[in-house]
DNA sequence: CCAAAGCAAGAGCAGTGCTCTCGATTGTGT
DNA sequence: ACACAATCGAGAGCACTGCTCTTGCTTTGG
């Protein structure tokens, strides 16, 4: 009868009390962290009474999946426009500047990065929803790598030991069937070593040691994408 | 009048309340995680009502402070021990054994890991005292490293782009004066990533990518030693 | 047009961190 | 040996939290 966004005065309004509802509670979220954030706040914030907020999310954990699932893509959307702007340039370029837009990302919203890369909430399991939203950088990544072994491959793969070859095939098979084993597990690896790099900035532990974090990233991001063997 | 231990029943009696209340809090840490650490809980358990608990922590972030340094001690006491059990052998060994002592012990306590390595508490910031038991692992890695140097050399110190010159050399002379600049950066860069690894498998972002973790962690463990210049 | 569904509001429960006061116990200086 | 001071445990209480349940009101759809 009508378009999706607008299929009744009703459906509509909880669109908006629900997007007014995550506005606010990513602005705390923001402001305080997410073990501050508290669903009375936010229905104060709003006019609300707490108990309302309970028609729009069952918990307030449900709260913390959405915002979740949110910055998961906030971030990915961050990732492929920086990836997009860099589309003619070659592989190591385009892998920093990824790199760079998840780094600059974290440090422009560190609550969110702390949500989605830190350590998780208590009790709480992610469900499946939150997988294709937070499995966009690295897919960014992966389609980096595999332009570059099409276009020009790779520069030596580096030697497997025997004993990871089974888990490396079952990589390659899951992620990049046309990749390597070796470069599979290589780009893996990176990938969780980058958000290593940017963790320990963002939390502090490069505190007293690390002075010019921009410059020591890059290079540090340099030195990850020619392991994984980009020019 | 009398040793260390004892000088005094009151003053021993102290000790041992604030030693309980620490193993409790860390018994409810390890099944709950921090966020769920309820100082009115850990007196329940005790048998004493809680305000009395208020005498030997002022507020529940100090009783976090100590259980982290007590973790930052804990993990670092269990690398320095793989450490002297390899004593004998050779770079590359000893940087494994650290390796896999670190992510051993993050497997085996993952929510005091967490408290540690994972995102820091809103309104928290780590005082000075946990700078030194938070520098243990760092420091063994230098202390391989410098060995290696001093004993058999390291291959091939990556070339450095000049833009990093004057902070790798700021940091050489902070943490290994006698390493060449650009070793101190890979070295630096390696240890962020090490966590990363560790991290990423703690917290679930391995899940359906990696199985076999164990033998993907050594390979990339061993190719981060290689990136520094061990042998 | 009327029943059914969706909604906001309020009261209430169990729990939290933290403060303050009040006795009781303990340690110490004279 | 005694009195003074410091320390300690207990209880009440404040302001807050997540969450549930019930009560009415409004909107919606048959």
């Amino acid at each position: 009868m009508s378009s999706s966004t607008a299929q009744g005065a009703r459906a509509r309004a909880r669109m908006e009390v629900t997007a007014a509802i995550k506005d606010e509670a990513r602005r705390q979220l923001a402001a305080e962290g997410a073990a501050k954030l508290s669903l009375r706040a936010v229905a104060r914030e709003l006019g609300m009474v707490s108990s309302a907020l309970y028609r729009y999310f069952p918990s307030r954990d449900d709260l913390l999946t959405a915002l979740i699932i949110d910055a998961y893509n906030s971030i990915g959307e961050s990732a492929e426009a920086a990836h997009d702007k860099a589309a003619g340039a070659g592989p190591v370029q385009r892998w920093t500047a990824v790199a760079e837009a998840v780094r600059d990302w974290a440090l422009r919203h560190p609550h969110e990065y702390a949500l989605i890369y830190g350590s998780p909430v208590p009790g709480y399991t992610a469900p499946d929803t939150t997988v294709p939203p937070a499995s966009r950088v690295g897919l960014l990544f992966i389609g980096i790598v595999r332009d570059a072994h099409r276009d020009s491959g790779l520069t030596e793969p580096p030697p497997l030991p025997a004993e990871l070859c089974p888990e490396a095939e079952r990589m390659a098979a899951d992620l990049a069937p046309d990749l390597p084993p070796a470069a599979v597990a290589a780009l893996v690896a990176a990938w969780a070593e980058l958000f290593g790099l940017v963790g320990f900035e963002l939390f502090g532990q490069f505190n007293r040691v690390v002075e010019d974090r921009e410059r020591f990233f890059r290079h540090a991001v340099a030195r990850l994408a020619q392991g994984v063997g980009l020019a």
